[in-house]
RNA sequence: GCUUCUGUAGUUCAAUGGAUAGAAUGCCUCCCUCCGAAGGAGGUGACGCAGGUUCGAUUCCUGCCAGAAGCACCA
């Protein structure tokens, strides 16, 4: 790779002159002018040396005899060093970016089984926007994983017992015709005022002692798993794994009543003291002796110990990271659980929110996943009705998904998402729609080509190269760095500047018909195999019409 | 009160301590006899406040201000 062949002729420079222990960086400049790589080693240097920036910026110029593929390398601004490839590598990075399908990967994670744990709705209740954020953000972690060279296990975790169960089965008994979404909104509006008739199924669930009550349940609990399958199919994820929490509850209790002096007694309760680790208190086991979600986490740690992992990564909202720190130093305390305690990740992410406040499917006031999509559908259908294609129906579940999916990874985890219902309606600009409509124009590109006779390949390259070309070559770098910080948001963020860039070429340019047919086709068909490989990143689908 | 996260154009988002702070949207102009106008070209417009570290701070540190989340028997 060009950046990392740049990366190691600098350091060396660097220890030829004194300074190897400079921290720098090589890095695409900001804007092409400045070459196609950068430097800042120079001013890293000049601390070390006690020189200014210029002085050393000359020093190490004078050091670097000649890179492979680099043209020119010139002092700029501060003292940077930028970098300017030559015709033929970057000629080579496109020929590569057009015809390998390994474009883009990278190793940093090869050979490491690592599980992903994300999504996690609840059977019984609806599908909202947030299991739709965790699943865009889990899927494309995995993905970029995956591309990274690990091998890469889904997993689910879903709370199929607890008092919304009961709530649903009380809104169903009372109305069987409803959802069980609708029946558990109805169920917690109520609750107050039917406290004990509900809490009576909760105890019925838990023991299962009533035949009615059974019968409800397994119907519900499957209707509910059958229809997030069929959500988990349009949104592009199939996991490996299922945990329960009707599995993990009894681990999880039978856990903690294992360590009396881990979990200590505090009014009637088992607690764990976070204090002596700068983190709080948290309950595992009530004064009733009812396991908690902290005590089912640790069930759910057990349960995944059994598989073969080296890293388990869980994805959730960032109001649950002090509450997982706990957990995981409390499991850290438990000899069983301590190996995956330590081999455990959380990756938290921003929340999805409203200009009205705090959504709440208590309150009922949620917008459902299955809701969102289908209003992005239809307005995705509405655009396509002026061209005739043939299967309209999926390719704008497709748009809806990817407009969906780019919204929420467009920016970098911690942020929360300030949900506009009226602008995710909109399919331009900014958009999933915006990559997709560049890439099957690329296609469409190819298309016309093929019917022309027009092959791929550099017979009429022109002398100088495009920027389209020379932010092509840029794409294993993002890659790899998003991979690095789990921050797919470089990838959507490069992935738009390509097709940004490949729009404007192609508005100025004429392909087909101009000076440079041959090399335009290898051109467009490496901008359509970047962009289909960073939207599959992204676990945004890329239709070949729309 | 304590802990964590976040303050960048009117709005929604970018930018490993470096070069003229980038997009999108909005508003104002243009561009389909031409390979897909869900497009392209141009204009408008922003680093919460105050210190500190540094050759250099939107970025790191401290304080303040503002917003969000969490902090014992819910999940």
């Amino acid at each position: 790779m060009l950046r990392t062949q740049i990366e190691s002729e600098v350091k060396k420079a660097l220890k030829d002159m004194g300074a190897g222990e400079a921290v720098f960086v090589v890095e695409r400049p900001d804007s092409l002018q400045h070459g196609d790589f950068a430097t800042n080693a120079a001013l890293a240097a000049a601390k070390i040396l006690k020189k200014s920036p210029k002085e050393a910026a000359d020093l190490l110029k004078a050091k670097i005899l000649s890179i492979e593929g680099v043209d020119k390398i010139e002092i700029a601004g501060a003292g940077f060093i930028n970098f300017f490839l030559s015709r033929s590598a970057i000629k080579k990075e496109v020929e590569t970016a057009a015809t390998d399908n390994t474009w883009g990967n990278t190793f940093i994670y090869e050979s490491k089984a690592i599980m992903v744990e994300y999504t996690d709705p609840n059977p019984f209740k609806e599908f909202h926007i947030g299991h739709l954020m965790s699943n865009a953000i889990g899927e494309s972690i995995a993905r970029l994983l995956e591309a990274s060279g690990a091998t890469v296990t889904r997993a689910n975790y879903q709370g199929d017992v607890g008092l919304h169960v009961a709530k649903a089965i009380w809104g169903k008994m009372q109305n069987p015709a409803t959802t069980w979404g609708e029946a558990y909104v109805y169920g917690a509006q109520q609750y107050e005022t039917h406290k004990e008739e509900i809490d009576g199924i909760n105890k019925k669930v838990y023991e299962r002692s009533d035949t009615e009550v059974n019968a409800l349940y397994d119907s519900g609990r499957k209707t509910s798993l059958a229809h997030f399958e069929g959500l988990y199919t349009i949104l592009g994820t199939k996991f490996d794994f299922y945990f329960f929490e009707s599995e993990t509850t009894p681990i999880g209790r039978a856990l903690v009543e294992s360590c009396p002096n881990v979990f200590v007694e505090s009014d009637g309760a088992r607690v764990f003291r976070g204090e002596e680790e700068g983190l709080h208190t948290r309950v595992f086991l009530t004064s009733q002796g009812l396991p908690t979600y902290e005590a089912k986490d640790l069930g759910l740690l057990k349960l995944k110990n059994e598989k073969n992992f080296d890293t388990s990564i869980t994805i959730t909202a960032s109001e649950q990271k002090e509450y997982f720190k706990v957990v995981l130093a409390a499991a850290k305390h438990i000899t069983e659980l301590q190996t995956i305690a330590q081999k455990t990740m959380h990756v938290s992410h921003g929340m999805m929110r409203f200009t009205e406040g705090k959504m709440s499917s208590r309150k009922g006031n949620v917008i459902t996943g299955e809701s969102l999509l289908k209003d992005l559908t239809n307005v995705a259908k509405e655009k396509m009705q002026e061209r005739e294609l043939a299967d309209a129906e999926k390719i704008s579940e497709q748009v809806a998904v990817g407009a969906i999916k780019y919204s929420v990874l467009k920016q970098g985890s911690g942020k929360d998402i300030i949900f506009d219902a009226e602008k995710s309606l909109s399919l331009e600009g900014d958009s999933g729609p915006y990559i997709q409509y560049a890439h099957t124009r690329a296609l469409s590109l190819l298309r016309g080509a093929k019917e022309a006779s027009i092959a791929a390949d550099t017979s009429d390259m022109p002398k100088e190269a495009s920027s389209l070309e020379r932010l092509l070559l840029h794409f294993p770098d993002v890659v790899r760095r998003a991979a690095k910080e789990l921050e797919p948001h470089y990838v959507t963020t490069y992935v738009t500047e390509l097709a940004s860039e490949f729009n404007s070429w192609y508005a100025n340019e004429r392909i087909l018909a101009g000076n440079y047919p041959h090399y335009g086709v290898l051109l467009t068909q490496a901008t359509e195999q970047t962009l289909a490989k960073g939207l599959s990143i992204l676990g945004i689908s890329a239709p070949e019409e729309m």
